[in-house]
RNA sequence: GUGGCUGUAGCUCAGUCGGUAGAGCACUGGAUUGUGGCUCCAGGUGUCGAGGGUUCGAGCCCCUUCAGCCACCCCA
């Protein structure tokens, strides 16, 4: 048996619904706040995710699908939206047109990492980009669309967290700092942290172990490093988020996977997904773009985990539609007409089923129950002679004579009766 | 890359002291001729993850290997 590749899954229906109904209402609410979708390919030259996400980052470093194509070019699955998105908006100078774009995008990312609770090696974000403003009220706009999205679609027990960075200007002294203080504990720190001292210090600031958490209570923080510029944009952030009446918590010990954040980030963050935290996540890039040699433009995204997302919705499925008619069929010459009925309903969107096998009443009957049929048109040879059907109401368990002619116009008045009953229910 | 746990029917799982495998669900047929869900009856399926070893005999014990899950690292 040929399997699927370790951590790459198949959607299979029964989940598809929900995976549907969550990109319907990210395309539907990100549109309302004027985002439009992009669409870039999942391969990009590997050159592309170095520069942006940065050479000594685990992504880069560990967790990238790398291969060269048959032209020699070192090609890489993608493993995060953003630099595609902007490598696209500079090679097409989107900003010619307009310095302001807000961009969304969603599909297949890649990381080669080991697979466990709500982390896959194929995983699937949706992700949004608003460049050109570097107004801290867009930031906050940002995290509003964010909120108001999972929300929307019923993701509960969430918090959204928000830190600030710095940018390259006065990041070091902080990072400086902080070496300083956890030089003398050292000692104190696990073997992980002790090597994190050395490649990533602020990384200290996020270590489970209690120990490390003790040694570092009272590291300096982030926030009183800031330099003018990022203490200023960050006030106007949480002043904009109050304004917007969005809760956040400040977490100035949040830290990033990716080198090209600045100023703001922010995270969403759960407690249901097993070891994982994190359901959404973001920040303001505001060197990227010019880094990847576009214009000096600020930008400022976030992607959020469609598998978390479906984890924490969990039994709660979005229900498949069901079939609005089962053609139940006895005999030959009414099998051949309940086919063509069918086709004719089918043709005019209603979804209608019948059965292929010559099988009992009983058994058919059976099939349109288990699919869950809305009604069932019982046609034998008798009711062919005459051109009618016995429509029965699988819910009501009420059946009537109808006429062949009139099946698809009746079909519409009483599932559309139901509808109205639904809506006032 | 490291560690732990688990692999038995399509699915969820039992399987005693080592004696050649079971249940529920699902599926199919039936319980008055042409009427679903509930109930009852009947029916089939297994390289017991794979390979090797111990043993008269292995689903069970030992070794190897593969896969899945979970955790570490890291992250959406």
């Amino acid at each position: 048996m040929i399997t699927g590749i370790k951590g790459m899954n198949d959607i299979l229906p029964g989940e598809v619904e929900t995976w549907q109904y969550l990109e319907e209402q990210a395309r539907r609410i990100f549109a309302a706040y004027g985002f439009a979708e992009i669409r870039v390919p999942v391969v990009e030259k590997t050159d592309l995710f170095c520069r942006s996400i940065g050479e000594s980052t685990d992504i880069v470093e560990k967790e990238m699908y790398s291969f060269t194509d048959k032209g020699g070019t070192s090609i890489t699955l993608r493993p995060e939206g953003t630099a595609s998105v902007m490598r696209s908006f500079i090679e097409h100078k989107l900003y010619a047109q307009d310095p302001v774009a807000r961009l969304y995008y969603l599909g297949p990312m890649f990381r080669y990492e080991r697979p466990q609770k709500g982390r896959y090696r194929q995983f699937h974000q949706i992700g949004a980009e608003a460049i050109g403003i570097d107004d801290p009220r867009v930031d906050a706009q940002l995290m509003a669309m964010l909120t108001h999205y999972l929300d929307e679609v019923g993701i509960r027990d969430v918090e959204l967290q928000v830190n600030s960075l710095g940018c390259p200007e006065c990041r070091p002294a902080y990072r400086q700092a902080l070496i300083f203080f956890l030089q003398p504990q050292l000692e104190a720190l696990c073997e992980d942290c002790r090597r994190r001292w050395c490649t990533n210090p602020l990384r200290v600031l996020d270590c489970k172990v209690p120990g490390c958490r003790e040694a570092t209570a009272q590291a300096p923080s982030i926030l009183d490093h800031l330099d003018t510029p990022c203490a200023d944009h960050f006030s106007r952030v949480r002043a904009a988020l109050e304004d917007l009446a969005v809760p956040f918590a400040v977490n100035p010990r949040m830290v990033r996977g990716l080198d090209y954040y600045t100023k703001t980030t922010f995270e969403v963050v759960t407690g249901n997904l097993g070891a994982q935290n994190a359901v959404a996540a973001g920040g303001r890039y505001d060197r990227l773009i010019q880094d990847l040699g576009g214009p000096p433009l600020p930008g400022i995204g976030f992607a959020m985990g469609l598998e978390r997302l479906v984890l924490l919705k969990g039994e709660e499925r979005i229900a498949p539609p069901r079939p609005a008619l089962f053609l139940a069929a006895l005999g030959e010459a009414a099998g051949r007409q309940a086919f063509r009925l069918m086709c004719s309903l089918q043709r005019r969107g209603l979804r209608a089923e019948t059965d292929f096998e010559g099988k009992s009443l009983k058994a058919q009957m059976r099939r349109a129950g288990r699919l869950q049929a809305r009604f069932v048109l019982i046609l034998g040879e008798e009711e062919l002679a005459r051109q009618i059907g016995q429509l029965r109401d699988m819910d009501a368990g009420t059946q009537e004579e109808i006429a062949l002619g009139e099946l698809a116009e009746r079909l519409l008045e009483r599932l559309g009766q139901r509808e109205t009953l639904d809506a006032v229910r």
